[in-house]
DNA sequence: TATGAATGAGCTTTCATTCAT
DNA sequence: GATGAATGAAAGCTCATTCAT
């Protein structure tokens, strides 16, 4: 119940703009019930953000190695499609995880780079056994899902500035994707440079 | 003077630990000197801020239409080298743009947006050109640059982490392109879903 | 209680040397409780004048004009005797009232004429009545009031001037009142002038 | 230039919100050509006060006591009648005396006190003198010259709290003086009370 | 378990004054 | 004489946290 209203409260305020004063009128109980839930203002955004986080890794399920090239991709686009369905429906989150929980501390940026380190991983690892199927090409895989993730992040974070727009997730996750996998270019419309055609060794 | 120590101690301090203390006291200069050339705190960060905007604008030049499809490639791997140089070299500017900066206020997240507006722009029209003259995939322009640019901020952001390394800039932006100009998958791995294959009309 | 401690250290450091600081030390609480119960200084300030606005207004009882002439005149000398006995014995209050409430700002100027209004208005209203009855002479009632609260607040403040003289506030009184009755001249002494016998019809 | 400046400057910001800045700003001057002929913001008030004591003692003539009753009268009119032109004339000067030299500091306060004391002490003389002519009735010279002086700065206060009124400095000073003078009852209209009647012994 | 009055360290900001030029 | 950039002490105020009830 507090934590829920915290993460209103956070999410409209920002982390220093909001008191525990906020959170605690939000909430309905007194000042000193808070303190006996949480260790302090820092503490429940740690919380808040230890859940945020559950919640959206729930979101992406593992890729199936045996399911074929298309079954792969069909289930990164599921994966990326869940998490922008589940962001991009509660702005709340969205804003906390891209604005209110960055730049903090050292501790929660610690934290927050595990968390994209997690993903990042995963993404990689899925990138990696495309890469052993011969699906995906040889690119060094850690690029490649830093730039998914990237992708993923700048997108929704562009998605916080139109407040009024409730976009379409699919949509959007699926002109993503696209671009992703194929790439911006007409294959064969500019020739490979030899230092552009490389990946990372 | 004082907004160059301004920029190291936002950047190891962060905006809400650092005081307008730590900032004269680096500057070596008094505490009324501070507020005779800047309003407060907030100020300061602002015009650091929008000196940081422009050094960064000024390392992306505008792509020659004219430059023929590698011409035009080059272009843009060479903007995004710069910036790239740029960021990786002067970890303080990488850390106040990606963290200290994000989530302060209204104001300070508008101009932000604005920033990151102005370089999606730059990307969009450019890949608007490369439509044009049939190089680039008919994908949503907006979306593309919105891809780009996430991209790079999370290399940048992932470069944060490792304080010791320093990474091969030139290498990694190559990386990059290469990732977003032909896409992750081999050409013909998958089978173009008809969900998947579309850009936004 | 800190109102009170507010009182005595207006009173001695007046409205600008007394810091916040000298309160919350003199109540003896810390700086934070102070602003639990008061919104600020200039608040507490306001409060305070207030508080002593009411004490001394309940000092006032309305003249009654069915009591006949003498009546009249004992009342307004019990009135006047009960202020000057308030303020006498109270040093703290007369020098607020008198020195440190003045020239604060715009706000506390236009809220101590107010009061000094009030006083004044009660004042002419008795004139008036007494006028009706045949007792006052047709004098300008407004001017009479401010005469009569000029010369209260004069000699008042000539009481701050000696620290240790307890003077004896029923005979100064007496004595303003008598002169303000009967008038400085004896009665024939001085051709009463063209300009000089009218009141301001 | 500097002290007229001054002046105008504490008549309108108050001696508190005005600063040095401003008083530096409207004579044109530098700031440490300021200080170069004050002491400091306390010192230049402290000379602007001396000037405004000089010029209002300066309208004061001493009443000659030789000039029989009625003259004794006129002279005094014409004494106060001159204080109120010059005051009604000039709020600035009306204002710094009644509002903003006011509780300052110790040193000032007894500045002030010695001024009203010097002014009381004149009228207080013309009193005696009236005594000794059996012109003033046996009231306490001391109580009568504060209640005029009392009377005049009451009048000339209300006199600040109506910005547009012009008021007729003459009329109200003949007004004024008439009821000093021949009090406010009329003769005979109240029985003398025992304690009403005498001066301090 | 719940309360909320009390705390006090720490913040940003102001402005009278100085002094090298 | 004149300047104005620099100073720094001191002010008012906030808010996360505690603890006696």
């Amino acid at each position: 119940m507090v934590l829920a209203c915290a993460r209103k409260v956070f999410s409209e305020k920002g982390y220093h703009s909001a008191g525990v004063s906020d959170i605690v009128e939000a909430a309905g109980v007194a000042r000193g019930t808070f303190y006996l839930y949480f260790a302090g203002k820092r503490a429940i955004f740690d919380e808040l953000l230890d859940s945020l986080f559950a919640e959206l890794e729930s979101k992406i399920r593992r890729v199936d190695p045996s399911a074929g090239a298309d079954g792969i991709a069909r289930e990164m686009a599921e994966n990326v499609g869940r998490v922008f369905d589940a962001l991009l429906r509660n702005r709340d989150i969205t804003r906390i995880l891209l604005r209110e929980a960055v730049g903090l501390d050292a501790g929660l940026d610690r934290k927050l780079e595990e968390f994209y380190g997690r993903i990042a991983g995963l993404i990689e690892r899925s990138l990696r056994t495309g890469q052993e199927m011969g699906i995906v090409r040889p690119v060094d895989p850690r690029v490649g899902a830093l730039i998914v993730l990237g992708a993923v992040r700048q997108v929704l974070d562009h998605s916080l500035a139109a407040p009024d727009t409730t976009p379409d997730g699919e949509a959007l996750a699926r002109s993503l994707l696209d671009i992703m996998v194929r790439g911006l270019v007409c294959p064969g419309a500019i020739s490979p440079p030899s230092g552009l055609s490389g990946s990372i060794p």
